[in-house]
Parts: C-alpha cells; structure tokens; sequence
DNA sequence: ATGAAAGCGCTAACAA
DNA sequence: TTGTTAGCGCTTTCAT
C-alpha cells in the first residue's frame, strides 16, 4: 500500500501538502493539486484509517447499537439501520455495528477511540445504557425518547401526534367507536416511550372529539392480532374504526377480520401504524402511518454531526408523522 | 483518556511490559501481570484502537457487506447479521457495516486499511464484487455461491440438499404431484444460485422417487403468492403436495389456500423454505426447512478467522439442511 | 523476565 | 503557498 510520503516522493511536494490537499484544511495552489490529485489516483493511495484516527483524534467511524431480541420488527430496524448508514457515508463516514446485548459495546467503542459517536436504537423508559451514555466524552443519539432524556440527543417519531393523527383520521370519517390494538403489555409496563406516548395521543384526541377508543394491549405475533380483534368483535360490538399500532400483529388481525366475515372498509375501517412495507404480508394495503425509518435514521446522523461540529445542545427531536391513505378507511355504515 | 505509558508509569514498568501483558505474547512473572493488571482495571485504560492498528496493522474489524435492496427476506438477513456480529465478538473482533450499493465500499476499507477482512452476502451468480475481491490482500468470505467460486472462499446452506430433502419429505409421506413455488422469474434469470440449485435439487429427487414436480417461479410478494397458488389449483388438480421457497410470498400462499377451502394437510401438504421465523407472519407454522441464518454468518467468520491465521485456502463449505415436523405434511387423500 | 527505542502513517503547529 | 517537524499511542525488535 501507498503511503502519503509516496505520494508526497512521487509528486514532488511534502507530505502535508498532500495531507492539506486532502483535508481543504489549507490554500493550495492549482498547479500543486492537480499534480497531487493526479499522484493519489495513479498510486490508488489511501489514506490509513489507523494513522489518521491516531493523529487527529477522529476515526470518522459512528457506532451504532441495534437490537437483535425477538418479538422485534426487523423490518423498520433495517430501515434505520439504512438510514443510518447512507447519511454517515454522505458526511464520510462508516459505521461501527454494536448489538443490544455487548453490553460493555459503549464503553469499549468510546474508550478505544474506534468511534466518534454513538447511535442508540430501541431505547426504553428506563435504559440502563443510560449512565453509560451520559458519562461518555464522545456525543450519542438515541432512537427513542427515555423517560429522562436529560443530557442526551433523542430522535423518534412523534408518537403522540401518530396518535393524535390516527384517530382522527377514523373520527373525520365520522367514527365514534375506536378501538386500538397497541403494543404487548409487556411494553406497557416497561413504559415504552413509544407504546405509552402513542396510547396517550389517541386517547386524548378521542376525547377531544367525542370518541370512544378502547386500548387493547396485544402479543407481537399473529396470535395475538387475531386474539385482540376477537376481542374487539365479541366484547365490543359497537366499534367501526380500528387503529393498529403493531405490524407482527397486524396479519392475524386482517386474517381474523376476513375469517369472520367483516369487510374493510364497508363494515370496520383500518389504520396501521408500522414500517412503510408492512403491507408486503398482507392481502391489502392499509391507510397507514408509515414510520419513516430511513428518515429517523437521517435525523440521527445529523444530529451526531451537528455535535461533532460543536454545534447544537442535547434536545430531542419529533419527527412528524403523516398518513397515507390507501382505501382502507371510509365512513361508518349508517 | 489513559494511555499505556501512564499505566506503564503508575505500575512502575516499562510500556513494553504492559503491551505484553495485554497481549500475552512473552512471558510476564506473575507478581508483575498482577501489578499491571491492576493498574489497567484503575485507570480504566483500553488500548487505542487506531495506535494499535497503525502499529500491528491489524484493525481488530472485519467488514460486512449487507444488502438493501427491496423485495429481499430482511429476516433471513438479520440473522445472518446476528450470527456474524456475535461470533466476531468471541474472537474479539468488530464489525463495520458496508451496504450493497456503496460501490467502493469493498476497495475504501480494504486499501486503508480498516479492516482486516471482509464478509460479502447476497452473492449473484456474476457478482459485480467478484473482481475486486479476488484483488484485495485481505481475506473474503462468501454468502452465497457465484457460478465460478474459484479462489475464493463461500458459505451457504446446501440449497440442492435443501431441494432434495423437501421433497422427499412429501415423497416419503406418499405425494407423488408436487408443486415449488420458487423464487421470482428475475432471480432464476440471473441464475441465483440459490433458487437454480434448490430447484435442480427438487427436480432430481423427484424423478429419483418417480414423482413429478412443477416449478413455478413467483414474485416475492403476497400477490405473487397467491397468484402462483392459484394456478396450481387450476392448472394443476392432481398436486398434494406443495413446496414453498420464497418467504415473501408465503403469506400469499396461505391465504390463498384457505379462501380456496384447502386445508393443510388434509388436502395439501405444504413444506416451506426460509427464515425460522417465517410462521410470525402466518397463522399456523408450517414443517419445513428453517434456513440456520446465525450458523451460517458464524461459519462465515470462523473462515475468516481461519484465513487470518494462514490456515484455510479458499473453499466452498455448504451447511446441510434440516427439516423440522410442524405438521403441515401428512398422506396424501385417496 | 524486563526495558529502551525505533518505527507504523498520518495531522497540525510552526516556520519560511 | 509550501516545507519541516514533533508528536499521536501502540507493537516489536534488539538488548540486557
């Protein structure tokens, strides 16, 4: 392999200039860039990734942490995971993969030096990762808001207005009877920033317009979709719009509706709330929130730069949701 | 942070000393290594990582190639993931995170020397990469077979053995009309390895059993699913038995079914080919062939790791298929 | 069993 | 506008 003092020999300047050509760091005259430029193509030099970290204190690599338990939708998860990585190769950079479970993955990334940030995904209520974050002198974001997010960067969607947004998409139809099939109670109770906060959007904005929305917590698999919309069916027989707000779920649930005969849009109308292709599984397409994963990904990636440029404070951000309507939504039947 | 001459400082040895201790490569007296260890634990001191590299060259990173694009079991591809992000671990390595469609990602890490390998998936027949890889000085590794693996070293799940043993399966259980639904048109057109040899594998046990088997390639999709199952219900009345490779399609298939009011296996026997934890998506699990994704992506790094200690040439390992009974296949009706 | 010292390849003052 | 030089923190030979 080249190394810049070829470079610097075979295009006869010194090894800083050809550092400086690369960098911008510096004025360099036209004459002595081309020649440099010329140099690095024809030698096919790289700079070594190692050497660079080692003397200016950047590695220009983020870690990112992704969860790999069960009962997960992998489906979004790639989707910030590719957010993710094609905003850091926009600003040059790679990305490290940490999993959920290394736990001492933050500290030996930050504490080596392999990284310059940290991308946080799936962050609960209460994570224990936290400390961690907190004490560490490289800038972290995280994917999901924690209960106490001071001092830290967070991005998510805005669950609250997804909520909000859901319901009245049903209650503009002329509904009046919701339901929700949310998260597992399991997430419930660990207080998932994004089950509790969606939850509440909905309730509150039910009220608001004088609906009616039942929460129905529900088992991330199709079991539990089909479960729930019995539920639904049997306990609760006034209900014409339905919010689903778990995509592992969501094919029970479509499957249970067209085994008992109940027709979407005519007799039930549905929104989903989940990753953009959740609808691959499912005979139909659903009027929807699509959670932008890419997007949220995006955000993260700035975020980190912006503290990396040492601009921006910790805060944290929402990112809007909209709704897409794909004809499973429609007026109640009189 | 801590460097090695501040713990060399405060245990009252040389830097030498303290590499070695770390690195176990010359023999250290044990009141010292307990000193050293010591002092490591208290300052909190982690070797930086470039430095390191720099001065070993070798990152402690092996790079993975992961693909992106639509229409791809994302499933499958987490687990892969999974499996090599946690056997990298055990060998004390990380992993950086390279997508399909960052072209020079493969030269860009090679040639500055981030990392020490590299680990491609989603290999076509006629890769693109095939060139570069065959170039690098560091050891690649394969998922997936290209139509000529010479000098190169690849991993994956026997798909003609997969082919063979689905059905047999049905053969063993009476079937005598099958039906594959395979992969997509596009990808037996580019000749995907996995879906030629899962079909020839097919074809072959089934004439060695004196069965017939029909192939219908199918996009990966639910209409694509219920497309081809439609045409088997139409076109082809004798079929009781039914295999399914093509996981994004499964849920299409299905449904079809049971709209069509076949029930499995009274009337069709079904055997499915794919990620283990396809049935997340279906209302009843289906006996079949569960692809070992995280076996896999651990061979894959266990070759890498063979290649870096100058053992292993290149090879072709093949990981044996199993099927596991979730009673989906049963006699055929007389 | 341990230490001293020479790099590894780069960046960024400091000089000119 | 460019060059000189002193590290960055580690590994590893060579000495002892």
């Amino acid at each position: 392999m080249a190394t810049i003092d070829d470079v610097a020999k075979a295009a006869g300047v010194s090894a800083s200039t050809v550092s400086y050509v690369l960098s911008g760091k510096r004025p360099i005259s036209p004459r002595t860039r081309e020649r440099v430029e010329r140099t690095i193509r024809d030698l096919g030099y790289r700079p070594h990734a190692g050497a660079r970290a080692l003397a200016s204190s950047r590695s220009n690599v983020i870690a990112l942490m992704v969860p790999f338990r069960p009962g997960i939708n992998v489906q979004i998860i790639m989707q910030f995971v590719a957010g993710v990585v094609s905003a850091a190769r926009a600003h040059d950079h790679d990305v490290l993969l940490l999993t959920q479970d290394d736990s001492s993955g933050v500290d030996r990334v930050a504490s080596s030096s392999m990284a310059d940030a940290i991308i946080v995904m799936d962050i609960e209520a209460e994570d224990e990762r936290l400390p961690a974050l907190r004490s560490l002198k490289q800038p972290s974001v995280l994917i999901g808001v924690p209960s106490d997010p001071s001092g830290l960067s967070c991005v998510d969607l805005d669950f609250t207005a997804a909520g909000r947004l859901a319901v009245r998409t049903l209650t503009d139809a002329g509904h009046r009877r919701l339901a929700l099939i949310g998260a597992s109670q399991e997430r419930f109770d660990r207080r998932a920033n994004y089950a509790v906060r969606m939850r509440a959007g909905a309730t509150e904005e039910a009220e608001l317009r004088g609906a009616d929305c039942a929460v129905l917590p529900c088992e991330p698999n199709f079991a539990g979709g089909t479960a729930a919309l019995e539920r639904v069916l049997d306990e609760m027989p006034g209900v014409t719009g339905l919010v689903v707000h778990n995509e592992l779920a969501l094919p029970g649930v479509m499957s249970a509706l067209e085994r008992r005969g109940v027709r979407v849009p005519e007799d039930i109308s549905v929104v989903a709330i989940g990753a953009a292709d959740t609808g691959t599984a499912l005979a139909r397409e659903l009027t929807g929130i699509d959670v932008p994963g890419e997007d949220i990904g995006r955000v993260a990636v700035e975020m980190v730069m912006a503290q990396l440029d040492g601009e921006a404070l910790s805060s944290t951000r929402l990112v809007s949701p909209d709704v897409t309507p794909r004809g499973s939504v429609a007026a109640p039947a009189v």
